[in-house]
DNA sequence: GTCTATAGTGCGATAGAC
DNA sequence: GTCTATCGCACTATAGAC
């Protein structure tokens, strides 16, 4: 699967950028006064794209709602009809953004049952996902630490949950005698820390023109040279 | 070297964290009104440990100077006497950090000729000082892209530049043999992201007690694997 | 060299018209 | 469902006493 054949995959299991939206909407209907969807998920995808755009350059602290306001069309009036604070905003995107990666990891697990065809499935798709909605993620990086303790468990939590899948996989790969029995939670967290890279550090692989799909094959070159047994054909 | 063995280095090449406030101060005499140098280093050293505390938790814009003159003990008056504004205050902070990381990284170099040694020696150095100014490689991280176009430009070029001394020594051990000869400005990058990992999820890895040694050692098993001809001794 | 007190600014949030 | 106008508050930075 490269980068092109994975956007395929999203489209099928409703993963759009609108569908993240309308879930967004439908999930927090409670607080969100709007009652005509169309118009809640059209003006939803505006701020979510406004405040990744704002937040990537001066963080989410720094953005006010007029900034806000200004980038997304709506007056400040208008926007508070979707979420109670800038904290409620806030609280938002990161649940829904952490909801997102689980549901499509999961997918992606599904479709192989070979050790080493998954680890390369969860691995590529972690990148190509960061890299599809790329500011999403740099935000909830970034911002996640001015989250409440307990909000802030729940990121946390899905950094376990992520590397727990890699754990599995690996455990699995030993046990079978296709990978080296090494401490699997150090070598999935290392793999998540070259996950995360590509989009800390997205400017530097645009400079330089490297794609996402020459990225992940170098990272998966790497993984293999010390996961596989027999030295992942180097 | 071990990470014990590090801080004598540091001690020896003049490094400590008051030392580096003592260059801070000195660097910036012009904009620091208070003439009294070992007053100054004690209250520069109390600012810096309070940004640090405070910003960690919630960044440097959600900072207020209030927060900071509460855990510095200083007044609002007292602390605008070392720097002209909070933003002047971000870039003395990130400044000096990064000329402290390329001092220490020249130095390390400096012991070592072989290429497997020298490369060892600047992984490991990185990982160590950002174990021991590990409030100052976080907040550089998180609050760079804070700064004005000019001064990120520096930032990445200190990116850049702790990343060219990796490539040069690949490149330089591919020559003489002993490296796998693959695209260098990529493993370098890699290694980069995985030295990241470790102050930016040190969370996991307190909770985990996993020690910045047996950090450093993993890493360097898995860099090993991929760059070391015959298989890095696995 | 440090304090207290405060000027001036710009923020998040909302009430009420349309 | 959205807009305009505005309130009250908390912020950065400084002036002047000690």
């Amino acid at each position: 699967m490269n980068y092109m054949a994975f956007l395929s995959f999203l489209e099928q299991s409703d993963e759009s950028f609108k569908s993240v939206c309308r879930r967004t909407y439908v999930e927090n209907q409670r607080v969100i006064s709007v009652k005509k969807e169309s118009t809640a998920i059209k003006n939803l995808k505006k701020i979510l794209d406004a405040v990744f755009y704002i937040s990537v350059k001066k963080g989410f602290t720094a953005m006010t709602m007029r900034d806000l306001s200004n980038h997304t069309g709506l007056s400040m009036g208008a926007m508070y009809a979707y979420f109670k604070s800038k904290d409620d905003l806030l609280n938002i995107i990161l649940t829904q953004g952490m909801s997102m990666i689980s549901r499509v990891l999961e997918n992606i697990m599904k479709l192989h049952a070979d050790p080493q065809l998954q680890l390369e499935a969860v691995i590529k798709a972690h990148i190509y996902l960061s890299e599809k909605e790329r500011s999403w993620f740099y935000f909830m990086f970034m911002e996640a630490k001015k989250l409440s303790p307990k909000d802030l468990k729940a990121v946390k939590n899905a950094e376990y949950y992520t590397e727990k899948i890699l754990v599995d996989i690996l455990q699995a790969g030993a046990k079978s005698g296709v990978f080296n029995d090494q401490n699997h939670v150090m070598t999935a967290s290392i793999i998540k820390a070259m996950q995360q890279e590509w989009y800390l550090k997205r400017w530097k692989y645009s400079s330089r023109d490297i794609t996402v799909d020459a990225y992940t094959d170098y990272v998966l070159g790497f993984v293999k040279s010390f996961c596989w047994k027999n030295n992942g054909g180097q």
